[in-house]
RNA sequence: GUGGCUAUGGUGUAGUGGCAGCACGAGAGUCUGUGGAACUCUUAGCGAGGGUUCGAAUCCCUCUAGCCACC
């Protein structure tokens, strides 16, 4: 299922596959979120001409809509939206820490609320009640059909409160172990079925707790090894610094997954030096649609070193705004060097336009980019292993 | 030609003698296991000239421009 097929002489990166009910992608990956079953403004198609092998879909929003049920009446979730590769589905355990940002009304309060028992949600589409745990979070996703389950876990929040992440960390070990029971139930039901599950480190931004959590996931047989948590990502110095500590008692022989990481192109290969193989991010897609686009080269050094691969801007971030109305009758594409289909078709100037009126298109070419770019930049990482 | 009405940021407007506000627009920013959302910051105005007054977007006069009616 995970073969690693190059290694990095110069630090923990390394290329590989990982193989599936639905075929192999290659490593590292970046998988766009599709939450509610949809990459929002692309279509299937669009995402295999980008060169995507893998997205990711979220068990406690298909749950409260459509529901798993009839997710399942369609031969489950590739049939159902139209995607034939691999699909990697979220727990909901991140919802039980998004959700409680949100008030759905003064009555109701917010949208979730976290036991040790599980997480209570209020259905943001009409304020119904429903309460999901382990089991019932594995339960989800198996009834969907999706290739990669996550483990149901508490997220931990960025916050300097020590024994509130301990606490959690305690439900996440104990719903670990409930997730793993309840996983291996429903494939004895199933021989043939290679669904695989992914354990969750959490620990929040202490060392000496992530090192805890660590030793407890991998010493269950899970598939793959998750960092999650809002730091992960968010806190990229203390990310990096998470990894740099954990590093030598992380397994070599399973794919490493940072969830939630991905918004830069600095971030990704910051991370895949350090030996990650999966990531997924709302914000290429996000920032797309708000306006923010990839553009920048990686720059790869010829010294023996191996760390000197960086990536190189002329716009803060590796981010062009196409709002800015010094674009306004720009005849460049995005990024000069891309290949996409936005950048081979669209200038700046027309870009800039959609923006303006808001038109679907935009929302389409500008997202098609960002994805494309990261992907690229992936390739071109993998490369360099 | 005569009479009347009107004139406040780019646009639409509030302000009847006492700190010129609001909305949209424009400019810029935030966004990390989804928020096509939301928010933050910035910008910019009393048609022109004169008078009254301690003080004028506001009252008076002239001019300019627009609209309406009449010849």
């Amino acid at each position: 299922m995970f073969n690693i097929l190059k290694k990095s002489k110069y630090n923990f990166s390394r290329a590989g596959e990982v193989i599936t009910n639905h075929g192999k992608f290659q490593t590292p990956v970046f998988m766009p979120p599709a939450t509610k079953a949809a990459v929002k403004a692309l279509s299937p198609q669009d995402l295999q001409e980008i060169g995507i092998e893998i997205i990711l879909v979220n068990a406690l929003h298909l749950h409260l809509r459509p529901t798993e049920e009839l997710i399942n009446s369609f031969g489950g979730i590739h049939n159902y939206m139209g995607w034939p590769k691999t699909i990697l589905s979220d727990s909901g355990g991140f919802q039980g820490w998004s959700f409680s940002q949100k008030r759905y009304s003064a009555k109701l309060g917010v949208l979730s609320k976290v036991t040790d028992k599980g997480i209570e949600f209020i259905s943001p589409y009409d304020g119904s009640k429903h309460f999901i745990d382990a089991e019932k979070a594995i339960e989800i996703q198996f009834k969907i059909g999706s290739d990669i389950i996550m483990a149901f876990d508490d997220c931990s929040p960025n916050l300097d409160n020590k024994n509130y992440v301990k606490l959690s960390l305690e439900r996440t070990k104990k719903w670990a172990l409930k997730s793993l029971k309840r996983f291996q139930e429903l494939k004895k039901m199933a021989p043939e079925n290679n669904t695989l599950i992914f354990g969750i480190v959490q620990g929040g931004s202490f060392l000496d707790l992530r090192l805890e959590a660590l030793n407890f996931i991998t010493s269950l047989p899970f598939d793959g090894l998750a960092l999650g948590g809002e730091t992960i990502g968010y806190d990229m110095p203390r990310t990096l610094e998470i990894l740099d500590a954990l590093r030598s008692s992380i397994p070599y022989d399973k794919p490493l997954y940072t969830m939630g990481l991905g918004a830069s192109p600095y971030d990704i290969i910051e991370v895949i030096k350090r030996g990650v193989d999966m990531f997924d991010c709302v914000s290429p897609a996000r920032l797309a649609r708000h306006g923010a686009l990839y553009n920048g080269r990686l720059v790869i050094g010829d010294n023996s070193s191996g760390s000197d691969i960086s990536f190189e801007s002329e716009y803060r971030k590796g981010l062009l705004k196409i709002s800015n109305s010094c674009f306004a009758a720009d005849k460049f594409p995005i990024d000069h060097e891309c290949n996409c289909y936005t950048c081979q078709n669209f200038s700046r100037a027309y870009l800039h336009h959609l923006y303006l009126i808001k038109e679907p298109l935009y929302f389409r070419l500008a997202t098609w980019h960002n994805l494309y770019f990261i992907t690229q930049l992936l390739h071109r990482l993998r490369e360099n292993i």
